[in-house]
RNA sequence: UGCCCCGUCGUCUAGCGGCCCAGGUCACAGCCCUUUCACGGCUGCGACACGGGUUCAAAUCCCGUCGGGGUCACCA
């Protein structure tokens, strides 16, 4: 079976979370059935920088690995892939339909259809347009325009009977035609609207698999209604439930962002995000920096492979235990049927419990690679890493282990990289760990000297000068491993302490020391 | 308002008449591990919206109610 799927989003400038998820099913389905996916652009606002606001939209899907056979860049044979280039085409069909005598020219002014419209509405009777200004001859045409109106073309909508199609989600559909109205498809300014730019479209690529968000459920009628009338095969149905808000069922939006932000798992995602951004210099308007547009998640650091997987799995499961999908299984295993179809609400904390599994699985050089670019954004590292450059951030990636959830994470050892007299400390933690206890501040001296003295200054001789130490003062390790901590990295928490001086060297280590001593 | 869609733990879901007094994931809580943090392990908490049918048997089929949502543009 040949299938042709297509995705059109229209030039907004980001690349909305929902609307990858819609694109990932359409290219999945496509693949799968060894078909080809479309990346169309539905740019019939025809708004000034086009090119500028599909930059980070066709940037996205690159970076998610969903590529598209045909369309914006690519090209193929069934172009143009820019709505803005069919006007012509467009306009033709309309004409097509008027001379079968599906759509008509309509001189009533818009204030006169609304009046119709408040009529019936106040009569509580179903809305049909009286067509009291349709121009069927020529004639009419002349006298409605001497009277200063200017027409659009409506399609003349059957007002009896239903319209019968089959979803490939729920199943069969039937519509009753009286629902339907004499929807405009031809603007007076001689503009097409979507609806029939859409199926001429679609017909034009050969699309066979119409994929898309259930918002567009009702508008599924009309085209049919178009596509027949243009004598076009409509293609098959698959409304795919939309994406929720977090912890609701309402239609995820950018729009209400504030709200989202009430939800503090939400939140949580969101500040970690501007943490990052703020430190390698990213200026974020939260409109377009958050975790509904998926250029955040690329900012923050996280996994194409934990974003798609996530979204493959949010109204869509295999079975009752697979979680994991290599992007062979998901074209292997994915099917239209299995789609859920209730709306499925964004949690972007299970898509963090998805990155973190996929970060735990990268070897240290990935993780060190992909971390690089944040630190030199940082200025924490110069811009042509030397190689013991490399070779510390490495130590760190592999000290960090799990800890690093994101690259962005890397961030959160910063004072590896600082001057010693820049180290910032956490007040908190350097009272509790190095001026509260009273023993505190002769053992960090006795330690000093201690590490000073040593010969080798690998992780694993510190342990042994730890454990000798701590045996020598008869203390437990736990009285001298924070309060080292504290003093050598300004922070309360961190990785393994023998680790951590490793990678500092002794004469960091001593300077740090002597500099919380006199602190102290 | 009309029309349409949807309704299993807080979340994502498995379930398509008996395997289910409902399984898994994330989240949450507790315990264990442990130099902090993180990881990991174990345990726990937690749902078939409600009411009628059909059936020997219903989360699964039918009807109704309630609830949630979508859509009714010279937007896409």
């Amino acid at each position: 079976m040949l299938v042709r799927t297509r995705f059109a989003p229209s030039p907004t400038g980001y690349l909305h979370i929902g609307g990858v998820r819609t694109a990932l099913f359409n290219y999945l389905f496509a693949r799968k059935h060894g078909g080809q996916f479309i990346l169309r652009i539905d740019d019939t606002d025809a708004n000034r920088n086009v090119a500028e606001a599909l930059a980070p939209i066709l940037h996205g899907f690159k970076w998610l690995g969903i590529t598209w056979d045909e369309g914006a860049e690519v090209g193929g044979p069934h172009g143009p892939y820019y709505q803005s280039q069919k006007l012509e085409r467009y306009r033709a069909a309309v004409q097509t339909l008027i001379a079968k005598g599906f759509a008509y020219h309509d001189y009533a002014r818009p204030e006169e259809v609304k009046t119709e419209r408040e009529a019936a509405e106040a009569e509580k009777r179903l809305y049909h347009y009286s067509r009291k200004w349709m121009g069927e001859t020529d004639a009419q045409r002349k006298h409605f325009e001497m009277e200063g109106r200017r027409g659009v073309v409506r399609l003349r909508m059957p007002r009896e009977g239903s319209c019968k199609f089959n979803d490939h989600i729920r199943g069969a559909m039937e519509v009753s035609w009286a629902q339907e109205q004499d929807h405009v498809i031809q603007r007076a300014d001689g503009s097409c609207l979507y609806n029939l730019a859409s199926v001429v479209d679609d017909h034009d690529m050969q699309i066979t698999h119409v994929i898309r968000a259930e918002e567009h459920l009702s508008n599924t009628p009309r085209q049919i209604f178009i596509a027949r009338g243009l004598g076009y095969e409509p293609p098959e149905y698959a409304h795919v439930p939309f994406v929720a808000e977090p912890g609701s069922k309402k239609k995820l939006s950018k729009r209400n962002l504030a709200q989202y932000l009430k939800n503090p798992d939400f939140k949580k995602v969101f500040d970690h995000g501007q943490t990052v951004a703020a430190q390698v210099g990213l200026k974020t308007a939260a409109e377009t920096f958050n975790p509904v547009i998926v250029d955040f998640y690329e900012q923050v650091g996280y996994l194409p492979d934990a974003v798609v997987n996530y979204l493959l799995l949010l109204g869509w499961a295999l079975d009752d235990k697979t979680e994991f999908f290599t992007r062979a299984e998901m074209l292997a295993k994915f099917s239209l049927e299995k789609v859920n179809s209730a709306a499925a609400s964004f949690d972007c904390k299970k898509l963090s419990a998805f990155q973190d599994h996929y970060m735990q699985q990268l070897p240290v050089d990935e993780k060190t690679a992909l971390v690089t670019p944040f630190l030199r954004k940082a200025a924490l590292v110069p811009s042509e890493p030397s190689a013991a450059d490399t070779a510390k951030v490495r130590a760190i990636v592999q000290a960090a282990g799990d800890r690093l959830k994101t690259a962005g994470d890397i961030l959160d050892y910063r004072d590896f990289f600082v001057a010693d007299d820049q180290l910032a400390y956490d007040e908190k933690a350097f009272e509790k760990r190095l001026r509260k206890p009273p023993e505190a501040r002769a053992l960090l001296a006795k330690l000093r000297e201690r590490l000073a003295a040593a010969e080798t200054f690998d992780p694993a001789a510190l342990e042994k000068l730890l454990h000798d130490f701590v045996a020598a003062e008869k203390i437990e390790l736990g009285q001298i491993v924070h309060a080292a901590r504290v003093a050598v990295t300004g922070k309360g928490v961190g990785f393994g302490l023998f680790e951590t001086l490793a990678i500092l060297g002794k004469e960091r280590c001593l300077a740090r020391s002597d500099r919380a001593l006199a602190r102290l």
